[in-house]
DNA sequence: CATACATAGATTGCATTCAATATTGACAGG
DNA sequence: CCTGTCAATATTGAATGCAATCTATGTATG
């Protein structure tokens, strides 16, 4: 391969849709972080990302600024990027900051959510019981993604999921590390579901405790992996 | 002025701690957005922002991209770049994140703080007082900072004291236009002082509720000035 | 007179070049 | 043999130049 970007080329459609060049390198190298095809700690240099991806160093850089303000990488002054270590401490303390998120959502969504925003958060629920024996695991990542994520933009508070996302995508690598353990895996699908049943409900109060309680069960699990 | 930076240039002191030129030019367009000498919404050029700055437009850029990654600058490809609008909306739903936030702490803070921190909070505390007259309330604005963001980094949570101040941060300009209300101003700092009451006894859940009562407060009267 | 289109100017996006700093390796001194 | 210093190389930081895109003005047409 030349080049990894494989870029939407607006053609005719709705013209002047173009998305800059930095923006399909961050979500590259997004995705290839998260996967943990760089390894944390991993030092690069701009020219081997040059070569990869077949732009040139502006770009490029401006890329791995936004990565380094979403706290995937670290770049210090004259000494070049790499890919952020994978801190147990900062795992640990994310989990407890989207608890305490999520919990300050469930009230908020409850009063807000209609009876299509439910049905398609069990249509994604569902997708992911699906692909229970998926061999790739990257859709049911995006789907478990999906599900957490719609659910706090739910709460009508665009700073709370703004903030929310952001957080939430500071654990996939971790969570990434994990996920090929079944017996968390099954367990999860149970605590969506009662997850589900309290959102039909429209019970604030106990939502905001089931996902808090999923929120600890799922911090455990990827904590207990990351120190075994 | 030829130019708005005012380097430290390491000279002869510990060496190579020279910093990269963008973040210069970001702490110096930061304060002028927060202090609205750039007005919300106003559109700048590169080319305007580089006679002001006297540098090149790479090191510019660089700054644009990291303040936009704030939120205080909004960027649209091939359109440039603009000073983000005050949505009042938005300010309240990040006080409303900001509030939970400190509520977190509360607990957190009270069961790791020492009398040493304790001191240093009240200095900091008296120090505002004293600036009651102030003609400058720049000063005052950054002793405030200063109070909340220590307080919160007390919890020992590094990944929620990050958090808290990105938001608080956000809110900057908004409190900047209101701070001129002397009712208000004596009201804050009756609140600050029952806050510190509260963490000199260690009382975790009184503090968490002193600090969500403060917040709710602020937010009130933040909201009230910019409506009226 | 209003609207659509075309062209010229301005502005941003990207590539390249030059300068400053850090890293590596060799060599001299202890 | 180890350690500290200095030079050579590699790498990042900043500036400049070129290409792509947008905006604004003026003209033609209904």
């Amino acid at each position: 391969m030349t080049t990894l970007l494989n870029r939407r080329d607006p053609g005719q459609g709705s013209a002047s849709e173009r998305s800059p060049l930095h923006d399909d390198v961050v979500d590259q190298l997004r995705q290839m972080i998260i996967r943990c095809e760089l390894v944390p700690g991993e030092r690069f240099t701009e020219q081997k990302l040059v070569e990869k991806f077949g732009v040139s160093r502006t770009p490029l850089r401006e890329a791995l600024k936004i990565l380094a303000s979403e706290g995937l990488v670290e770049m210090r002054p004259h000494r070049g990027s790499s890919v952020s270590p994978i801190s147990i401490e900062e795992i640990s303390e994310t989990f407890a900051v989207l608890g305490t998120l999520e919990e300050m959502a469930g009230p908020l969504v409850c009063d807000r959510v209609s009876n299509v925003d439910i049905a398609r958060l069990e249509r994604i629920k569902d997708e992911m019981s699906s692909k229970r024996d998926a061999t790739d695991r990257n859709s049911y990542f995006e789907l478990n993604v999906a599900f957490h994520q719609s659910m706090i933009a739910l709460s009508g508070n665009a700073v709370l999921s703004a903030t929310y996302n952001q957080l939430f995508g500071k654990l996939q690598r971790a969570r990434y590390l994990v996920n090929d353990d079944q017996n968390r895996w099954s367990e999860s699908a149970r605590e969506h579901s009662w997850i589900m049943e309290a959102l039909r409900q429209r019970d604030g109060a106990e939502l905001s405790k089931r996902l808090r309680e999923h929120n600890s069960r799922t911090a455990q699990a990827v904590l207990d992996k990351l120190r075994g």
